[in-house]
DNA sequence: GTAGGGTTAG
């Protein structure tokens, strides 16, 4: 028997409650810099901080694991988040309800419903009840996955379970709702809310912004917008950037560009995704200089820039007639390990048309297809290009060995045919593009050629007048 | 763990 005295024994414990308040900081510190890591996507940092704290005497606990897993989950996938638990169990530490909810949003980020739903059902195995992220991230998983009747039916298992929603469950749900068509439905739901005393955040703005602008809804937008300044909602840079989308998308430049000043004027940081909407616009509606000076704030900001600003960029060089720097501009985003996609190909296709490289650009457009794109817009852009260079038999062999259709296409070919005065055809195409589905557009030729082949009542359209020597 | 950017016709 080791005889201690009382001294040492005092010693013994403030060493002991030391120690574990040493090891406790430590782990935290441990935590924070491989969090920091992981949202940098420095993943190979992490667990090099991770050994050494293991090396130092600081073990990870159930938080640096979880860490773990949604760092991995973001940046790799779902299936090396997952590979995560085995270290857990090693390490005789258990995993608990934030490991699975992280898993959760893993498989949902990915797209995998199966994986979500393995890892509420795993969760349930071992004794984990679900709270209300677990489901929030389940509903989200269905609504995009286009299962909306399932999600729906998510949303009610938490009013029946008595879980208490919170701001994103509803925010989630609106989504939802609009991403899946059911705007109106999401609309209702918002205004019943709202009536019910719920304060909606600067989010559900956004996203219900979002979704009239897809539908191109202006005014609506405009509403909401001023409505947000009405209760004092704080606008972001994401409501900035939604509302000058849906000026620009419906060609109201001036309105467009007067959002871009207040959100500059109101001190908010332009990201990039803002400089891209901007960007975009301005090479779109002609406006070189302006465009220059965004491109150039974007530079010398330093952005990190992904795939999509190199889109940008890459379609305004090949707007400037700059077809070399278009392609090493292309050469640089695939030398820093970007995948081009659909975008990409279709500016390249539709630079190359625009520039008359038509044999180019038609076996970039075959090649698209055998990549398995949907090539419509990129095709959209050899038709319109091949009716505009004169080649307009050419273009109609093309629109008709293809089954790939919308109110584009036959909008370049109603409009070029009647160009040419072939009313007849031009007429035959608008019907059928009116019978298919595909919508009606308001172009002076289409009326003319509408008009002038008697197809339909004179009134029923845009009605203008017909060349005094035009015959059938 | 919920929201935004980039491509075609008129």
């Amino acid at each position: 028997m080791i005889i201690v005295s009382e001294e040492e024994r005092y010693g013994l414990l403030i060493s002991a409650v030391m120690r574990r308040m040493c090891l406790g900081l430590s782990t935290k510190l441990l935590n924070i810099s491989v969090a920091s890591l992981c949202r940098t996507r420095q993943l190979e940092k992490a667990e090099a901080a991770l050994i050494d704290g293991i090396r130092l005497g600081v073990l990870p606990d159930v938080v640096t694991y979880n860490i773990l897993i949604t760092g991995y989950c973001q940046v790799v996938g779902f299936d090396a988040g997952y590979h995560v638990i085995h270290r857990m169990k090693e390490a005789g530490i258990n995993p608990n309800l934030i490991t699975y909810n992280s898993l959760m949003a893993g498989a949902t980020r990915q797209g995998s419903l199966a994986c979500c739903l393995d890892m509420l059902d795993e969760m349930l195995d071992r004794g984990i009840v679900p709270d209300v992220w677990s489901y929030n991230t389940l509903m989200h998983c269905f609504f995009k996955m286009g299962r909306s009747d399932e999600a729906y039916r998510i949303f009610s298992e938490i009013l029946l379970k008595n879980i208490s929603p919170c701001q994103a469950t509803y925010n989630i749900l609106i989504n939802g709702l609009c991403k899946n068509g059911y705007i109106k439905n999401a609309m209702m739901l918002f205004r019943n809310l709202q009536r019910q005393g719920y304060v909606p955040q600067i989010v559900t703005y956004n996203i219900l912004m979002n979704a009239l602008c897809k539908l191109k809804r202006w005014k609506g937008i405009m509403r909401l917008f001023d409505e947000i300044r009405e209760l004092g909602i704080a606008p972001n840079a994401i409501t900035y950037t939604t509302a000058m989308k849906c000026c620009f998308g419906s060609r109201r430049y001036k309105e467009g560009l007067q959002i871009f000043f207040e959100m500059k004027s109101g001190g908010y940081a332009y990201d990039l995704f803002s400089c891209c909407t901007i960007v975009a616009a301005l090479v779109k509606s002609g406006r070189r200089l302006a465009a220059e000076r965004c491109i150039a704030h974007m530079i010398k900001i330093g952005y990190d820039l992904d795939i999509a600003s190199y889109n940008t960029l890459i379609n305004w060089h090949f707007k400037e007639g700059k077809l070399e720097k278009a392609y090493n501009l292309l050469g640089v985003a695939e030398s820093r390990g970007l995948d081009c996609d659909i975008y990409t190909h279709t500016i390249l296709i539709d630079g190359l048309c625009k520039a008359g490289n038509f044999d180019v650009a038609e076996r970039h457009l075959s090649h698209m297809k055998t990549m398995g794109f949907n090539c419509l817009v990129a095709s959209n852009c050899f038709i319109n290009s091949l009716c505009k260079a004169g080649y307009i038999d050419y273009a109609l062999q093309v629109f008709n060995s293809s089954d790939m259709r919308d109110s584009c296409t036959y909008s370049s070919l109603v409009n070029n045919l009647s160009k040419q005065r072939r009313y007849r055809l031009a007429a035959q195409l608008m019907l059928s593009c009116i019978r298919s589905g595909c919508g009606y557009w308001h172009a002076k030729h289409s009326a003319e050629a509408l008009n002038a082949s008697g197809s339909v009542p004179m009134g029923s359209y845009h009605v203008v007048s017909i060349p005094s020597d035009f015959s059938l």
